[in-house]
DNA sequence: ACATTGACTAATT
DNA sequence: TAATTAGCCAATG
């Protein structure tokens, strides 16, 4: 994994505004779709490499914004997650345990 | 090289 | 709805 995908990775991330949210799946997608060699830009796989390079490198981004595709934030930081996302108005299912992905979704450009 | 792991997903029960 | 299962694929030891 180089440092070109990381900083993809990371640049998706840091593009999803406050209170909405996007999945894994979708982040992987849109690296798939957008992959350009001549850029250094590389396709690096599917959702789980976009969690490891999160739990890896993520410190600095709003990791709270990625959830996975039920809307759940990762187990980990279960607690954190929920707290920013409800502090900054994210949609949330009525037991505050996940996010209403129909309403909060984004999608990267 | 090989086996295990994981901030995942989709299908099944 | 929630729990389980099988598939996934690069990272890691």
């Amino acid at each position: 994994m180089d440092d070109a995908y990381l900083d993809a990775v990371l640049s998706v991330v840091e593009r999803v505004p406050s209170g909405r949210a996007t999945t894994y799946g979708l982040i992987a997608e849109y690296l798939r779709d957008h992959s350009d060699p001549a850029l250094g830009v590389r396709d690096r796989g599917g959702p789980r490499q976009v969690g490891t390079v999160l739990a890896r490198a993520g410190g600095d981004v709003p990791w709270w914004r990625v959830v996975n595709a039920t809307g759940s934030p990762p187990a980990r930081h279960r607690v954190r997650a929920l707290d920013a996302l409800r502090a900054e108005g994210c949609p949330l299912t009525a037991d505050g345990a996940r996010v209403r992905l129909r309403d909060a979704v984004w999608l990267p450009d």
